[in-house]
DNA sequence: TTGTATGCGTTATCAC
DNA sequence: GTGATAACGCATACAA
């Protein structure tokens, strides 16, 4: 076959075949009806000569890529890292193509993004950490957001704005770390930490919330010193355990709003000479791939990344296709087992 | 403004500057001369209405979409996450944007992205895992790569099809690996067992290459039954030490090709009771994020990701210009010392 | 059922 | 220095 591919169009498919580009395209997009003689006539051809259609014409008229803008505040958290694997594999089997935008959780990175992936003409957009995670984000945030949500349609995973047009999917995530606080209590524990990232955003002050009413609702000690807030990064954990081993008397147990965190306490208890379960146990939240494998293993709740990411590519093509989408969806999270918490006898 | 962004084009532009629309085209791409009082009205119509030109008809015209494939094998292996995180970074900052595709490690989905791919009119591919690192791949591999290199920039992240039109990007893994054994011997180990991925992949046997050659030239034993070849995931880590730990002697310290084979085999010997590095030592390679923070530190080569991806995304941009790029660059990887290899007596 | 003509929004060629 | 117009490749309204 000498013809290079590329240059072949559906006016050559057409002369070929002795019709009219308008019957060729016809029998590509297959939304008309054509007579099954010229079709087949016309499939032969194509098939004949590997002819493609020219995607990027096609959305020129059409005004639709098959593309969705995926943006995500970092590759750094295996949370976000294991949703885009997801997306993109799930996205891509219902024939749609992954634009990737990593904010560094930069506000304005993001505004950047939705105008680049706007002019890029994605077809929706998938948000995946940053602004969405405020408790109270600057106005011309949620506005911008709401200007582009007419436009296109954006999911949020995690996220908690509530606007009419954006689509949220999410972990239930005040009910699941409900349940790491029972279990950890159930373990007999009575002196029990809190580690968290930034304030201020909601899977912290959700978290924070609840640890408070648990603690109360059981008449167990609230130990502020044992609560402390940083950044969702390892280091971070790392040194809020170090001031929680400062204080006069230590927890017997320490819950982490990450398992990032959660590596990061484990490290400095141990670096102290600690050994994790038995002289403190530490507890984390989204089970990341390596959590199964650190020594101890994690005792943390899992969140299901598979549905969240599916979920999310679901709505953005139901609403391209003119379905119905549920607005919000709700997903509960499980409780894995393992190694780092210990049963207090 | 109650214009519609999204509705306004160079007619609209033109006819409000009183102006064709190719004075408007020329203001905009700033290629040829336009007197200093047209342009400064257009620029300012153009400023005025918030006017940006389409990306998808420009790309129509110009065969050029500023637009990057990833092909990554998989996100789960941190080494080709920190490489894509890099990348997206890096292209964007230079006016690209990343598609992303994941192959699964199937040759089949990396030909039906390269296609897909192409047909998005993306301007190079950037090729991360997958057939890139066979030692000896089918012919039609070869074939379809050589083919689409014919086309668009392709360059391999530590890949080895060595192809005229082909860049490449790489560590220098059988220095890097060599400074590891090394290292380990200074040490004072004499008896190393070796853990690796699959066979037949370039990673592993380079490695095995020099491992072999190291300890004849050390004059120290080999012994087969501490080489154990599986996969590059956590669990054949864990698998392979488990065997080489029911030898009857066991060595005293184990290299792995990389560090999610070394955190297998560290989860591993931690479960049959032993210690690292006291009992044994466990070296790795790639130094990805979580190395830092196991327990021990993981002893290991730390590849320079910011420079493979960047010096990947460069060499696309730079062919795409018209510059002059080299074919082959080679990087080199520091040897990074933690705690998991102990230093005998 | 099929063909013609037009629009999609650019850039570039060629006159003037 | 500027404008008219073709070209990029497709999809579709309308006409036949």
């Amino acid at each position: 076959m000498s013809i290079d591919k590329d240059h072949i169009t559906i006016y050559d498919i057409a002369r070929k075949a002795g019709v009219s580009i308008a019957t060729v395209s016809r029998v590509i997009t297959g939304k008309s009806c054509v007579k099954d003689e010229t079709r087949i006539k016309v499939e032969n051809i194509i098939k004949k000569y590997g002819y493609e259609p020219n995607l990027i014409a096609r959305a020129l008229h059409d005004k639709l890529t098959n593309t969705i803008g995926l943006l995500v505040q970092s590759l750094t958290n295996p949370f976000f890292i294991e949703i885009c694997n997801e997306a993109e594999i799930y996205a891509r089997n219902m024939d749609y193509t992954m634009m990737i935008g990593i904010t560094t959780n930069k506000f304005e990175m993001e505004s950047k993004l939705l105008n680049l992936f706007e002019k890029r003409q994605v077809d929706g957009f998938i948000f995946l950490g940053g602004r969405i995670n405020e408790v109270n984000p600057d106005e011309y945030l949620i506005e911008e957001i709401k200007k582009f949500s007419e436009r296109l349609p954006i999911v949020f995973v995690n996220g908690k704005i509530n606007y009419k047009n954006c689509y949220i999917v999410k972990t239930d995530e005040a009910k699941a770390f409900k349940k790491l606080i029972d279990y950890t209590i159930s373990c007999g524990h009575k002196f029990i930490g809190l580690i968290t990232g930034q304030r201020g955003l909601w899977p912290t002050e959700e978290k924070i919330e609840i640890f408070f009413n648990a603690l109360k609702e059981n008449n167990m000690e609230i130990n502020n010193d044992w609560i402390i807030s940083g950044e969702y990064i390892v280091e971070s954990g790392s040194e809020s355990m170090k001031k929680i081993l400062k204080t006069n008397k230590r927890p017997t147990a320490v819950l982490c709003t990450n398992d990032v965190l959660a590596i990061g306490a484990m490290n400095e208890a141990n670096k102290q000479g600690l050994n994790v379960p038995n002289d403190i146990s530490v507890l984390g939240f989204d089970d990341i791939f390596i959590s199964k494998y650190f020594i101890p293993g994690l005792t943390t709740i899992r969140q299901d990344y598979v549905n969240l990411a599916r979920i999310a590519v679901d709505k953005i093509i139901n609403h391209i296709n003119g379905n119905f989408v549920e607005r919000v969806t709700i997903i509960d999270a499980d409780l894995v087992i393992r190694e780092s918490c210990r049963k207090i006898l």
